[in-house]
DNA sequence: TACTGTGTATCATTACTGTGATACACTAAA
DNA sequence: TTTAGTGTATCACAGTAATGATACACAGTA
């Protein structure tokens, strides 16, 4: 289990930590039955508090994502998403690597590249 | 000026005002000398209060972007951008513009497409 | 049974975000 | 000079995020 905290982006840690498990859960490297970090451990390993890992996991387990076992541990729950749309979520992973890295040969930051994102979506919310 | 908030995202209101005031600086949507809207219209506009716009405009002086000029307005700072890199972001914009639509169109929403990002921005900084 | 690893619960404290209200001070134009 | 529009400065308040510490309760295994 890889998680990378973002300390800059102005996002609540809980909320990273969130995001990124449920990312994981969609495109398909977590699966049904998985184990996560024990929240001491993954506490520890982000050098966080573990309440706050707690509430990640509390914020998981209300989104149906995963199930707290008290006692044994957090395991991901079974996927409601259909195996095509799985498919398509990797695909979509390819699509935005290539993004990525032609934005990064452009001389663009992260946060640039992130401002350009956002703008995007707003952009279209708009419009639509 | 169009600022559309996001509640949902976790970032705090006034960074997601300066990031796209900042935004609209980068691509050249906004020059030198431009007026801002005033920080009641702003308010007022967003439905938020004045002192969370103060918060974001005293934000974005500080980094060099806008000057306040009390009694008169706010107004957009000379750019320490080269041209060129102004034409870099207006070329990215595009990359960026056909990817959202290339993957709004493989059925992904905008907060899955963020994740998306969001995790190759962590996986390349890992690699790096 | 006892031990270890795990989730659960509570508390006090600090910092930050955002609101609402009020008053003051400066600028530019009528 | 007057007025309307603007930035500046304070307060008090509520809610949330995050920390650090402590204790309790359950599960699985030796």
């Amino acid at each position: 289990m890889i998680i990378r905290l973002n300390p800059s982006s102005g996002v609540p840690i809980y909320l990273q930590i969130v995001e990124q498990i449920r990312h994981s859960i969609e495109i398909g490297a977590l699966v049904e039955g998985d184990q996560l970090p024990a929240i001491r451990t993954l506490a520890e390993e982000l050098v966080v508090s573990p309440n706050t890992v707690v509430k990640a996991y509390d914020d998981l387990e209300q989104q149906g994502l995963i199930r707290l076992r008290h006692g044994a541990g957090a395991y991901v729950e079974k996927s409601n998403l259909a195996k095509s749309r799985l498919r398509r979520f990797r695909e979509a992973s390819v699509v935005v690597k290539e993004t990525v890295r032609k934005l990064r040969s452009m001389g663009l930051g992260d946060d640039e590249s992130r401002r350009l994102f956002e703008a995007e979506w707003i952009e279209e919310a708009t419009t639509r």
